[in-house]
Parts: structure tokens; sequence; C-alpha cells
DNA sequence: TGTACATATGAACACTTATTCATATATTTT
DNA sequence: AAAATATATGAATAAGTGTTCATATGTACA
């Protein structure tokens, strides 16, 4: 049987077969780990907000906060994360700036769950 | 023209036009909050590390422990919040809790996720 | 050139949250 | 009944995060 110590030591196993077998099939850490950063964009409601506006229409940071009734800078300061997770891409024209979602396969997961969330809990 | 106020006020409109049809065509705020509240669960690296290792196989709190290489604590306390957002299931066999992935609609959508995200970037 | 305005951003603050430590509960075993 | 052990949980701490406020940047227009 093998005793490797691991970082963190002193972990009692009940069941080493499974323990193998699960450690052996785990997925490596970082998508794991990207997928969690992606998830935390979408874990906050102002930001789901701001998608579900933004999946209707291309709109400027102005409408967003009168849609969502929230400061200019709120929206801003959110639009920027969303920006650098590729979760929205901006488009400029003058001094405004109008923001949509970019067309990658994430959002269809967003509207996937908002979807399944909406229709009613069966259970 | 419409100068009705809300709670927040001050806020310029560009287009109320757009602003009309977003507002007319978002989702209703509960389920938005709803699917904020299921991808916190999912914005968390250590909570998707025990969903996925769940994925593989059914477990309990310290074979979870030391797949992960954490403390019992840690994982307990997280199980404890997918418990609560039903994201996983517990069934108990003498002392020992083995915990599984409950089998709604939504850890589908986790699994789709982490697949795109593995399928290397396309952009 | 100067004023107005749309957006961006840095710092501060309040709030949330993940982990640790200590301890409690529950079940099995001796 | 007592000891061992698997899990749960409360409190504390540390780290992270969203919003606000003040201010900066960039563009349009007078």
């Amino acid at each position: 049987m093998n005793h490797e110590h691991f970082d963190i030591c002193e972990v009692s196993i009940i069941h080493h077969d499974v323990v193998a077998r699960v450690r052996e099939q785990m997925p490596p850490e970082e998508p794991i780990y990207d997928v969690s950063e992606l998830f935390k964009m979408f874990g906050d409601s102002t930001r789901s907000r701001i998608i579900c506006a933004l999946h209707i229409e291309e709109m400027c940071v102005c409408d967003l906060a009168a849609v969502l009734h929230m400061t200019h800078s709120a929206i801003s300061h959110q639009l920027r994360l969303l920006k650098l997770s590729r979760i929205v891409k901006s488009r400029k024209e003058g001094r405004v700036v109008y923001y949509s979602l970019d067309d990658n396969h994430i959002t269809k997961i967003f509207t996937m769950a908002l979807e399944h969330i909406m229709e009613k809990d069966e259970r």
C-alpha cells in the first residue's frame, strides 16, 4: 500500500480504492480553476442582469444604468470585469461605447441555466 | 416622453427606445437572482473540485479530503453549502456519510461548461 | 479653445466568504 | 460504558469583492 505524503498530511482515508480511482480520473486543476473563474462572473446578480440586458440588445453604459437603476460607475466597473473575462465586447462610436455579448460558447451556458431555472422546479 | 423617477434617479439616458424595449423584455428579477446564487456555488474552485470528484464517484468526507488535500472541516463546510443549493445529496451508512451529485438538471450545466473550457479556446 | 458629457478608474469602505481551530454530535467497537 | 472515529458546526480570522465617491480621460460641439 502506498504511504506517500501530500501537502496536507494526517488525512484519514476510508476507501483507498475509491480515492485512487478518483485521483486518476480527476480532470486537471487548471480547467477546473478556469471554470470557477467564469462562474464567478455569473455569480453576481448585477453582472447577471447586465448579461440578460445585453442578451436582448446592445447597449451603452448610460442605458444599462437606466435599465438596472444603478450608477454609471458601478456598471462601468462590472463591464470592465465582464470584458476581461471575454463575456462582453465593446464597440466605440464617438464618445459612446456600445457593449454586447461576446459570442463565444460561454454565454450559451448562462442562458441555458436561466431557462432551466425559469421552467419551474420539477422535484 | 416619460419622466418617471426610479429608486436611483439622475440617470441620463441616451437611447430611450432601446431602454424601453429592454425594460419590457428583461426576465423577472427573481430567476436572475436564483441563477446568480447557483453560479456562486460553482464559482469557488474548492466546490468545483468537489463537484468534479463526485461526478466520478460517490464519496465520503474523508475520501474527498484526501483527494483534494484539504481538511475534513473545510470539505464539510462546503458540502453543507452544496447540499443547501441541492447540487449534492447525501446518504448515511453507519457513521459514514456518502455524498453524490443531486441529479437535477443543474449539474449538467457545470460539466458542459467544463467540457467547453477544456476543448482549447478556439478564437 | 473651452465646455459638456460619456465613460473609465483609483481608493476607500462595507460586506461577504473560505478556511482554520476548537468543540460537539452521532455511531461503532471494545 | 468508554474509547475511537466520521462528520458537523460555531466563532474567529483573513482574504476577496461590489459599490460609492472623487477624479481622470477622451470625444463632440459651440
